[in-house]
DNA sequence: GATATAATTTAAAATAAATTCAAAAGGAAT
DNA sequence: ATTCCTTTTGAATTTATTTTAAATTATATC
């Protein structure tokens, strides 16, 4: 198993603080100081994980991301993105790029080390077959499949099994509609017309729980007569 | 075998102190006292294993740890750490450095002989072949594979083998979630859904034993319809 | 604006899962 | 065979999740 880690990020001295802790964990670290460069070592070095920033000059972080992303070789290399909280979400919505996670600045370097593991142990029980990876983090969410949680910028909380797979669903088809019909077939495995009153059920708990974590902003939608949407 | 140690800390009288009794016990000493000559010690020495203050100007324990654990000579060289109870915690779970034992600093000499046997004991007989070492030791919590048993700061118990090896998979997927099929797939070999009971059943052992140790924190978590997580 | 339909809210019942308690079954040591 | 310890099984209890039901509110259509 590999252990080799690429930064990314134009300033140097945070650059230099990230390797620096990234070596003291026992990783080996490659740095770039810009987005050419940055997609360039990704091709060439084909690391284990990706520590992005998003503003750089010239290049910046999201084209860099997506480059990775479609690019056959690099394209399931993990990515956690450096983010300032405002560009979270203009940004990263409309560039609509499925990194894996995301850190806050200015964050804790204790904190860039957990979700580094976090994400290594989580790529790694993926089999290779998987050529496409479920999106983990987009805008200011994150799954967290491995304990059935949703982190909204930096709160987290635990969901049911079903919750879960119901905002799983609704994430992966963000912006679009989820019906009722496609949540029963794909989470009970049928589409009985009648059992529709649980799922509004299953929803209205859901709400309250991400309502906690989004201060104020409605991210499920209600489509009236079809489903539900999330907005991120 | 050889029966060489070498010993890192930079207060001369405690380096001192530790020599001399590790001498009376039939052990050869090599000394440093900083971590630069620490660390060019080991690689030229190679010293059967190292106790290393964690605490010291310029270059620390934790950056000595993980240059010896970088260093193809060196990387399998049994780690006893000095640690002050303060460290414990912030620093050694952030960094999650691989150790294989600490000690809380004050410390009786005759528990550094202790865990020096032991653990001069316990890694002579694990094959050369066995590459990448599990984690032993991080945070508050020590694993003693050879006697089946738990340490929590500086209490300690005795598990069953199959208690232990439940509780080393949790602990070496420590923060994620670990589910119930996995466990019997890698502890009984299958998977055959109705045997959970079982797992609950040690679960609830192990529960029991730790939190003897453990003054009111509760290590081990339920994740509902999936499994158990161990938050360290 | 009245009506029908859909969605939300609130509460409570039903189900499923996990914990606890107790005890039987299996193994190793004496 | 007896004892001691570990592992497994069974059943009762508790807790958490999921589903159902009824009353209220909102939305679309005519």
């Amino acid at each position: 198993m590999n252990n080799k880690i690429l930064v990314i990020d134009d300033d140097t001295s945070i650059n230099e603080l990230i390797k620096v802790n990234l070596e003291l964990a026992g990783y080996h670290v490659v740095q770039a100081f810009d987005g050419i460069k940055g997609f360039a070592l990704a091709k060439q070095e084909l690391p284990s994980l990706v520590v992005l920033d998003v503003r750089m000059p010239e290049v910046d972080g999201f084209t860099v991301a997506k480059r990775i992303r479609e690019n056959e070789d690099t394209k399931n290399i993990p990515i956690i993105m450096l983010t300032a909280l405002s560009q979270l979400n203009d940004k990263v919505n409309g560039f609509n790029i499925g990194v894996d996670d995301y850190l806050v600045k200015p964050f804790e370097i204790e904190e860039l080390l957990v979700r580094v593991r976090a994400l290594l142990k989580r790529t790694n029980q993926i089999p290779k077959s998987a050529s496409v990876r479920d999106l983990q983090s987009l805008g200011e969410i994150t799954l967290l499949p491995e304990q059935y949680s949703v982190r909204i910028v930096d709160k987290q909380v635990k969901l049911t099994p079903i919750e879960f797979e119901i905002f799983n669903l609704l994430f992966q088809n963000h912006g679009n509609m989820v019906s009722s019909a496609k949540l029963l077939k794909e989470i009970w495995g049928y589409s009985p017309d009648d059992d529709i009153e649980t799922i509004r059920v299953h929803i209205r708990h859901l709400r309250s729980k991400i309502d906690k974590l989004a201060n104020g902003k409605k991210y499920i939608e209600t489509i009236y007569g079809g489903g539900y949407k999330l907005n991120i």
